[in-house]
DNA sequence: TTGTATGCGTTATCAC
DNA sequence: GTGATAACGCATACAA
């Protein structure tokens, strides 16, 4: 309701509405006993500078739009906790939005940041190609936008990822290591068949002169945990009864890695035993799971501080010189054995 | 960069500015001719209306602001969930802030929203009695703050949580009828000796006639989780090798509980057998756990939901009529059985 | 060293 | 049915 102004200010010390606004900012026009004067009294009275209107005049809002699938996701969580910590360093502040995994949802979102004014946009898009004209729209015209997880690959701007064939390539290698190579890949189906994490996978195999067989691959509407389980779980109860049994899982997501846990665990599928397990997880008590987990771990916080700072960069430059920054950057992730590929 | 603004439409139709936004706002006064040609226009060059500007104008800004202590932490991330969705059906937005457990860190939180010039904030205190008179001031003065899962209790608003002496009380009953009664009781130690879950705690034991041992409680730093790691462990070994060993344990957190089962795994201690475990957990993959943990869930989503609404609600009410509108919200938490408390 | 005037994009009041 | 103008809170160019 009240909140001081520099109005007020002004009023209350006999001075000019400007001459606070310089004796604020410490401007050396000021002497240093107004200054003084002024400052106190602004302490005195809890004077908060709107920055409504500071950004209204100024034209930029030193604030940064997030957009995410969902907030609550392990992997997510993690990634904005790394952008906030990047964020502390800088003078701009966040405002985080979910697509939930929706591409329209995507548009709004980013048209909801685009009218509080955000200088610039964070964002692991929905689908490696959703909204592709309107994002470099945006981009171009707007306010740049750095991408991260996912990659909408023909957007031209800085993207921050993992690599995700180094990644799978550990995974493998170390299945084949235990020597379990009839290996049921379950995936997500939100990026279409022919997603980056489907093809790495396959050529993978291939590297590794491994056959890839469909019937060993499975790809599940992330959208619903309940179906997650029935597609999972009925996907393995067949393949155990068919002739060429799976030895091994591996998940492409956390939720899929770890539920798969639960799921063989009420099968009274053990693992390793009979199959072992690994995947890309960022769950932080990989110790708690059953058997402690396995898994390609990607370094969540680097992702969203990198990206973080790689946008404050392109906001800190002007805009035709902005294309020379674009880069992408793709982290390297890490394999930790635990028991559930451990024989 | 670009932006189409009101008065470039006005400049483009041969129309005054106040006509424009008249027209946008589907007034009365303006023709259906006009309105349709100036929509038509705004939607062609993508108009988007400055909230900043409206907001400055308006004197509200339609943005909630929330503070937690970290996004990043399963709980949280479903209330804040909850929060989002229900802000779905209103015009409202959201900007989350972290207080990251720190009660400065809560203020200055607080203070960039105020800055931002928010309607309202949402706010999980960091203790029972963090920044007392300072959230006072505001939620007088400024606009209002509705609490969420931890209460400062002094603070005269409207607070949503749940019922923890229910809760505690289910937990504890379900581990007498397992006929275990020698309880480790492992909780946080940010709110003091005294916070209201260890009073609740020891409320229930009472009620239950199972005497308090002052041995059987463990209060970690929930700040860093290799500490929370340690105490837990070094905690267990010791009351193992003593004279009067555990039989159950009882998490008051999600960390602490499931960080337990991982310890207690590496331990080679039998769960159930040799102890069993439950505590409060809103994992929501509690299958794939080791063995699959019986919890005391707390309705997180409806948490968040609730507390936004009300926020809301206070909002729409006049700031001296609010008094009358505030309440204290306890939703009754359940138990869910599982191995972990199953022989 | 201080004050005046103007504008950021919008809406509301009042006049035409 | 339409337009001119002021105001929201702040910063800045310019005047004094």
């Amino acid at each position: 309701m009240s909140n001081i102004t520099i109005k007020e200010i002004a009023k209350a010390l006999g001075l000019s509405v400007s001459s606070i606004s310089k004796a604020l900012n410490d401007s050396y026009e000021i002497s240093d006993e107004t200054k003084k004067r002024v400052v106190e009294y602004a302490k005195l009275n809890n004077y908060r500078p709107n920055r409504l209107a500071k950004s209204l005049k100024g034209g930029q809002s030193n604030t940064i739009g997030i957009v995410v699938c969902s907030i609550n996701n392990i992997f997510v969580s993690q990634i904005l906790d790394g952008i906030q910590k990047a964020s502390y360093e800088t003078d701009y502040d966040i405002v985080i939005m979910q697509s939930n995994e929706d591409v329209n949802r995507e548009k709004e979102s980013i048209e909801a940041l685009l009218k509080k004014g955000v200088d610039g946009i964070l964002l692991a898009p929905v689908s490696e190609n959703s909204n592709t004209e309107y994002l470099a729209d945006v981009n171009e015209n707007i306010c740049p936008i750095v991408l991260f997880d996912r990659f909408n690959l023909s957007l031209k701007t800085t993207k921050i990822g993992v690599n995700e064939s180094k990644g799978i390539m550990q995974a493998l290698q170390h299945l084949i290591r235990i020597d379990r190579k009839k290996i049921l890949f379950i995936t997500g189906d939100q990026f279409g068949e022919e997603n980056s994490r489907i093809n790495s996978y396959k050529k993978a195999l291939k590297t590794l002169d491994i056959p890839f067989n469909p019937k060993f691959m499975l790809s599940c509407n992330l959208g619903n945990n309940d179906l997650i389980d029935q597609q999972i779980s009925e996907s393995i109860k067949n393949l155990m009864k068919s002739s060429i049994k799976p030895n091994a899982i591996f998940g492409a997501t956390d939720v899929i890695t770890i539920r798969t846990l639960g799921i063989l665990a009420q099968m009274k599928i053990k693992v390793p035993d009979e199959i072992a397990v690994i995947g890309f997880s960022n769950f932080d008590m990989p110790n708690s799971l059953n058997p402690s987990l396995s898994t390609i771990r990607q370094p969540t916080q680097e992702i969203g501080f990198l990206a973080l700072k790689k946008l404050i960069n392109l906001l800190a430059t002007q805009q035709h010189k902005r294309r020379a920054l674009h880069e992408t950057i793709l982290l390297d992730t890490s394999i930790e054995l635990r028991k559930s590929t451990n024989l």
